[in-house]
DNA sequence: ATAATAGTTGACTATTTTGCTGGGTTAAGT
DNA sequence: ACTTAACCCAGCAAAATAGTCAACTATTAT
C-alpha cells in the first residue's frame, strides 16, 4: 500500500463525484475546475477507475461520470490501488529463493504493516467520509455563526451571507 | 502523511538497527549489506533521522548508530515523517484565502483521513513490530519444522539443517 | 444527418523524487 | 600516525509524477 499524491487526487476526485453525482452525471471538467486538477490527468485517473469498475462513463450531452453503486460500497483502499499500478513492491517478491534472512525479516515486518494500513483504508468508505464531513461541516458552520454573532457586535456591516 | 519506498527504507533500517544495536553501535555498512540499501542513501536517511533526534551517531572505530531511547518509544509515523521532507502537501495550505469552497471541502476530507493514518502509525512502535515479528517467526519456524518432519518421511536425504 | 458533447487513446514534456556514486572532512579509538 | 567510522556535499541517472496536446470515437439532442 502506497500513499502518494496520485492516490490523493483520485480520492479527492471520487469524493467530489460522490458528492455531486446524486442526481446527474458529473463531467470531468467540473471536477477539474472544482478541485484544480488538470483535466487530462483526471482522464488518466478515471480511465483506471472505470477499468476497475468503480465509475461509469455516460456519453453524449448531459453525460459525465457516475459512481458504480453506492458511496457506502466504495472504500478508500480500492480507489488508491486502482490508480496506483502495483509494481511488485519488493525485491524478493515473497519468494523462498531469498538467501538474506535478515532482509526478509524486516521486509516481512513492513509487508505486515502495509497490509494493516490497507485493511484500515478498506474499512473506510466514501459514504463514511462524506457523512463524517457533513457532521464536521455543521459543527464548523456553527462555530462560524457564533463567531459572526460576536463580529456583528463590532462591525454591523460585516453581516454577509456566508453561503 | 505519505507512504513511499523512501519511508519503507527508513523503517526497514530502523528495524534492523533496533534489532542489532542492543549491545553495541551498528555501522551503516552493516545495515546496507543486510538490507541491500546503498550506503550513501542510508547516510542521507540517517542524517535526517539524527536531526530528528531518533538516532545517535558514534564516531570512530567501534562506532556506528544507536537508537535514542527505547524501541518502544519510537513510532513508525515519526520515522516516516523524519525522512519525508514535508512539503506543504496542499495548494491552499489551510489558509482562509481559498475561495473555492468545494475544493476545500474535499481537501479537508483528505486531510482528515491522512491524519487518521498518521495517528494509526503513531500508535505502532518499533518495539511492537519486533515483538510481533518474533511471535510470527516462532510460529513460522514451527510450521517449517512440521513440514520437514513430513518431508523426511519421503526423502530421508533431504534432512538439511534449515538454520 | 449533423453538430455538440464527452469519453478514449497515445504520445509527448516538464518536474520532482529516488536511489546512488564519489569526493571529501571530522572525530575517536589503536 | 593510522584506521575507522560518522558526517557533509555536489551531482547524476533513472524512474515516477503531473500535466499537455492532439486526434479519435461514441452518443445523443436537434
Amino acid at each position: 500500500m502506497r500513499l502518494t499524491t496520485k492516490g490523493r487526487y483520485a480520492v479527492t476526485a471520487m469524493l467530489d463525484l460522490a458528492f455531486h453525482s446524486q442526481t446527474k452525471p458529473v463531467t470531468l471538467v467540473e471536477i477539474a475546475t472544482r478541485q484544480t486538477i488538470s483535466l487530462s490527468y483526471l482522464e488518466q485517473l478515471f480511465a483506471r477507475l472505470r477499468r476497475a469498475g468503480m465509475v461509469k462513463g455516460v456519453r453524449g450531452p448531459g453525460g459525465g461520470y457516475t459512481l458504480c453503486g453506492s458511496a457506502n460500497d466504495i472504500n478508500i483502499a480500492d480507489i488508491i490501488m486502482a490508480v496506483d499500478e502495483r509494481v511488485d513492491s519488493t525485491k524478493c517478491g515473497g519468494e523462498a529463493n531469498c538467501q538474506k534472512h535478515q532482509a526478509c525479516l524486516t521486509h516481512d515486518l513492513w509487508m505486515g504493516l502495509s497490509e494493516q494500513i490497507r485493511d484500515y483504508l478498506k474499512s473506510i468508505t466514501l459514504g463514511q467520509l462524506l457523512e463524517k464531513h457533513h457532521v464536521q461541516g455543521v459543527a464548523k458552520r456553527q462555530e462560524q455563526d457564533a463567531a459572526r454573532v460576536i463580529e456583528v457586535h463590532r462591525h454591523p456591516e460585516a453581516n454577509v451571507s456566508a453561503l
